[in-house]
DNA sequence: TTTAATCGGTTCGCTTCCGAAACAATTTTG
DNA sequence: CAAAATTGTTTCGGAAGCGAACCGATTAAA
């Protein structure tokens, strides 16, 4: 499934899969709700929110706001560091587990339809 | 530029361009708003409220706020239709056209990275 | 042990967004 | 013509987002 990457056909795949996220019925997450999630699954525990907001160069509420959003969806969850009480450390989910499968599923479908 | 897209690898192109674009000085568009942005520059004119409501499945509000937001960046116009005032039809600008350009790079470069 | 630093959350005023419904303008139908 | 249909916008109450500033809890430093 090799995919030439031009900037027509791109776009088209961009466009395509933002269309399929429009359209499902699961609620849209925004650019910054996407990069939290797939930074908890795809990047090696543990994350904090102060870590998240500092790679995302954006403020704490944000962070919190996010996952106070994605934790209602089920997608991820919080539960405080027993070794620093400071710390919220962020977890995965089964639940968001299928959700990002679903998303390079996607995303993969559409690809492979790119001529 | 040939990118075999497997699925772990497909997930961390899609957070890589996410994280791009959070972290870029511009506001973050949400994927209504990119999907409503692509289909006015990729697809073949004229484009109107009602048309992109129903290839979106969503609500005409939903459009005309768009619009109004990515009107403001200087994304996209409106124009009366000459031929039945009744409609509006969106065109694009040259601030768009070079957004669009931007994002298309944007996704290359982080697909030539992947491994 | 008292002070300082750190962490996540909350509050603040403001902006944006949501879809349903109502609206004004225009065109088509009868 | 008048009535009906179509199109885009506005309004509505309610939800969510924004960053700056502050709060409470916890830990580290002096």
């Amino acid at each position: 499934m090799a995919v030439e990457l031009r900037p027509v056909q791109t776009l088209h795949l961009w466009h395509d899969i933002n269309l399929a996220l429009v359209r499902d019925d699961e609620p849209d997450l925004s650019a910054r709700q996407v990069t939290i999630l797939l930074t908890v699954y795809l990047e090696p525990q543990p994350h904090t929110i102060r870590g998240l907001a500092a790679k995302l160069g954006v403020t704490k509420p944000v962070i919190t706001r996010a996952l106070d959003f994605m934790g209602r969806l089920g997608l991820l969850t919080r539960k405080r560091d027993p070794d620093d009480g400071r710390n919220v450390l962020i977890q995965r989910t089964v639940e968001g587990s299928l959700y990002v499968e679903r998303l390079a599923d996607l995303i993969i479908v559409h690809a492979a339809k790119m001529p």
